[in-house]
This record gives C-alpha cells, sequence and structure tokens, in this order.
DNA sequence: GTCTATACGAAGATAGAC
DNA sequence: GTCTATCTTCGTATAGAC
C-alpha cells in the first residue's frame, strides 16, 4: 500500500495511453479506471472538472513529454529520438498506438492544448534548424514540415500494421536535412 | 417525394462526413440520422450489418473519392488537386473536417479498409511519379512520404485552425518534387 | 480518499405492427 | 420501407456514508 495515493497520477497516465490506442471519444473514465486500476470513489474527488479535466491533463502531460524529446541541441540527433520514439510505440503497441495529440483533434476535443503541443515542438525543432544556419522563416517550415510528415506516416503505419510509411519519411527527411543544415 | 427511397445513400454520405468532423467514436447511428434525415425505421433495413456496416461503407466511398482524383497523369497536376481538395475542405468546414481515413484508423475501427484506402493512394501516386523518370522504388517511397505528409498537416492544421502547417507541406513538397521529377 | 447507490441520457440492436 | 416500442449496456455525474 503506497504511503500517500497515487491513484491520481496513474489515471492521467493511463488516459494519455487510452488516448493514443483507443482516441478520445472511446477514452472513457470507466476505461481509465478498469485501465489503471484507480479507485471509482475518488475520480471527481482528484478531478473536480470530470472527464474533460482529466483528458486536458493527459493532453499536456504527452504535449510536455514530446516537447522535452525535442528540445536537445543537434538537429540530427533531435530527429533520430523523434522517429525512434514512435517507432517504439508502434511496435511495442503492435501498431495499435498513435500520438495522443492527433486522437484529441481529429475528436475535436481540447483544440487548444492540442495547438499548444504542436507549437512548442514546432518551436523547439525549428529552433535547432535555426541554430544549424537554416533561417527563421524556412526553419519554422521546415519544423512544420518535419512534424506534419511524422505523424501522417504514425497514421498510415498503424493502417498498414507496418513501419514502411515511418521509414519512408525518415529517409526522406533525413536526405532533406541533410542538404539543408549546415554541416 | 422520391420516386425510390434516397435514404441509404443520404446516409452514407452523412457518415463520410461526420466521420471526417466528429470522429469514428462519435459517428453514432442517431448522428447519422439526424444529419441525413433518413427515417429510423429503416436503418437495419439498409445495413443489416448495423453501424459496423455503415462505416465501413463510408470509408470505402471515401476511399474511392480521393483515389479518383489521384488518378490523373501529371504528377504536379495530381498535387495540386489534392492540395486544392484539403484547403476546401479545411477552409469550408472552419477547420472541423479532416480526413475520414484517419479519424477511423486513430480509433482503431475498420483498419483493413483504412489500408486499402491509403494503399490505393500511394499505388496512384507511385505511378504518376513513375511515369515521369522517378526510379519504381524511390516513387513509391515519395507518394508514401506526400501522402503522410499532407495528413499530418491537415490534423496540424485542426488544431492551430490555420492553413499554415498544409502550405508549409505543400512548399516543401513542390520544391523536392521539383528537383525530382524529369522535366 | 474511497465506498455504494443512484439518476439520467445515449448508444446499439431487436421485435412486431403497418 | 418505415413505424413504435423495448431491451441492455455504457456513459457522465451526484449524493451521502465511512
Amino acid at each position: 500500500m503506497p504511503r500517500r495515493s497515487d491513484a491520481r497520477e496513474r489515471m492521467v497516465r493511463s488516459a494519455a495511453e487510452l488516448l493514443r490506442e483507443h482516441g478520445a471519444s472511446a477514452t472513457s473514465i470507466d476505461l481509465v479506471l478498469a485501465h489503471s486500476g484507480a479507485p471509482r470513489g475518488s475520480v471527481y474527488h482528484h478531478f473536480p472538472g470530470g472527464r474533460t479535466q482529466l483528458i486536458e491533463e493527459a493532453v499536456a502531460l504527452s504535449g510536455d513529454f514530446i516537447a522535452d524529446l525535442i528540445d536537445a541541441a543537434e538537429p540530427l540527433a533531435v530527429i533520430d529520438k523523434f522517429f525512434a520514439l514512435w517507432r517504439r510505440w508502434l511496435v511495442d503497441s503492435d501498431f495499435r498506438a498513435g500520438c495522443p495529440i492527433v486522437s484529441v483533434t481529429v475528436a475535436n476535443e481540447t483544440p487548444r492544448l492540442a495547438a499548444d503541443a504542436f507549437g512548442r515542438w514546432t518551436d523547439g525543432l525549428a529552433a535547432s534548424f535555426a541554430e544549424h544556419g537554416v533561417p527563421a522563416a524556412r526553419a519554422r517550415r521546415l519544423a512544420t514540415f518535419v512534424i506534419a510528415a511524422v505523424e501522417g506516416a504514425v497514421v498510415m503505419c498503424r493502417a498498414e500494421r507496418s513501419l514502411a510509411p515511418l521509414e519512408a519519411a525518415a529517409g526522406e527527411i533525413n536526405e532533406l536535412l541533410t542538404h539543408t543544415l549546415r554541416k
């Protein structure tokens, strides 16, 4: 028995995982409880805002996690880590899990927080490109493009149950960046 | 009053539209009925397979629609039509509607038909690239990459309520293709 | 912080009348 | 082809005891 309950944190983490695997509308309180093992009785104690608050916190957590991953110096190293993360999530879930931010966006839930996450990722990647000789405007366009390509590739990987689309994106993007970044 | 009922077709079209705007899990029979104006009483007459069959037909219809659009000769013309379609769908829906195939994929509904749709789009685009001097293997990788980038950009556009991500993808892709295709 | 009980609506699906 | 129940399950949310 934990010294103090960690049910709240487990619920947020479960919600984030369920968003990735089942989509936003299917991520119900019941499913989160079953997945996290948290007790029903304290849901509205921990989340007075109900399901909405729970989803919002899961989106914020997921956005932060990837934003932190992107905040590194070397652009090509950042890209590598980015692709490695998606490769792992896809394979570990047998191609059932994708991006939680995409899940809430296509369900038109928490659009504000989704835009926030995409914005921070873009900022981080663009800064990394800019530090390596790419003009600011192009750096931002390139960062947006890279994130879009990866997100789209992840969706295609899930449908096709194969890493091929992600590897296609990795190949094309590496080639593009090799020619664009100042060495 | 129509000579024979067109309720069935209206339901499939409504389902496709609702998939784009509300996601797969939220596209309920009730919502389709309200949107299409079709009568409740004949749902299981037209769709003995219930909601599953209705969603499947909507996915197939949407997949066909875009596959037909892609089956054109000139690669750059195809890309232009592809981007124009998404631009229009995003703006006309005030950034609330995206790709129905993405919707069913992130909800893990009808994965077979989703893979089918992506596959046909990829085939069409790759064939177009190959006819213009791109080696077969690269043509396929490039086609996958382009579709992934567009799909990801559409999701980002919805979150940010802006066409910027789609225009970033359009710019980068046009540049890439200009250098890759045989003139 | 956690429990049980409960209210209420929406969902998918079926049965039988017309 | 369309109608009106009706069944069952699941969803969010609240109330009050412990």
